[in-house]
DNA sequence: AGCTTTCGTTATAAGTTGTAACCCACTCGA
DNA sequence: TCGAGTGGGTTACAACTTATAACGAAAGCT
């Protein structure tokens, strides 16, 4: 039972996670501003601190809504061979480039993220096992070279590290996902 | 011909580098902070603005530094085979995360590093295609392959993302590297 | 109706980057 | 050797940031 309070309170919550996610794309993580935040919802700078405890529980929060926005998008893709996960990976990836980083980027030293995270991304990698379990034995070995590979492709693609070199990431992916098989 | 005061000035600002490498290895590059370099360094903060115009200008140096540090570790590597060069890679990363995380890692959306990173960048990717060409055709695909799955098991490895995982980071980089041959 | 919880406000503390103005010392040329 | 100019360091300040404290008002519950 969700009381009226509870259900503002939820919106709210909400709204301040999407123009977050708008401040992370447009100017990344470190720019990320809970003033700024709380006069695009119209109120001032402390008031946000009901909602959220600090800078470091509300990115907290965005990570966690990142892992759980992935773990949809693997779950979307019916028949789980590697190809398919690969591709919807990379697509959910290029669709927010900061959120990959939030994710998988450079970890901030102290940092821990919360248990229930990891346990999605273990749901997540649990997925790629599956997917290779059908075309071969050892499936766990195989799914870990495919996520480092994999990642491997996607974060340099996503830091632009390709821009200036004569190189198709698309076709390098596919290839490289291909080498999986 | 060094006047003196060129010399001081850039002792000053190697021992400010220094202490900005120290603080980005404790609490990443967000954390660095120029008024507690100055501070370290028996100054005050608007003093250091002498010798770097802004904070970007001193990450960017930092960068710099980076990449020149990577490509004289890649040129001790005597005979230029692939696996020798991933070995140095992978030790030369382990020495400092942060450093290879400033170069490698999360973009900030808007900075553009300097024209000369990019070039030491492709002199080292260079050093990387001739090891690959002793080894067979393609040389310069090959070593594209082998930068991306050598970037995403390190990245992964230095991110803590293999922690908690029954993974041997250094087994699972020699297998990699097997591939590449 | 009245009480309590919660929300949003202003005020404030302690940081940050960066600029401006000023002083002092060192260097260099006449 | 002396005077002028350059460059380093200081304090003061503006405009930010995160975060807390204290207060008022609104909404919900009994």
């Amino acid at each position: 039972m969700t009381t009226p309070r509870e259900r503002y309170r939820a919106q709210v919550r909400a709204e301040a996670m999407e123009k977050a996610w708008e401040q992370i794309a447009a100017s990344g993580a470190p720019g990320l501003s809970l003033n700024a935040i709380a006069k695009q919802l119209g109120m001032t700078g402390p008031a946000l601190y009901r909602y959220f405890a600090s800078r470091d529980e509300l990115i907290t929060e965005l990570i966690r809504e990142g892992y759980g926005s992935l773990e949809t998008a693997v779950a979307a893709v019916g028949e789980a061979d590697v190809a398919a996960l690969a591709g919807a990976l990379r697509a959910w990836a290029l669709a927010d480039r900061q959120r990959y980083f939030l994710m998988y980027g450079t970890p901030v030293p102290g940092y821990h993220a919360p248990e229930d995270t990891r346990e999605t991304a273990q749901r997540i990698m649990d997925r790629l096992v599956t997917a290779c379990a059908k075309a071969g034995p050892d499936a766990e070995s195989r799914a870990l070279r495919a996520w480092t590979r994999l990642h491997g492709l996607l974060s340099l693609e996503l830091a632009g590290h390709f821009s200036g070199m004569p190189v198709d990431p698309a076709a390098l992916f596919e290839s490289e996902v291909e080498s999986l098989g």
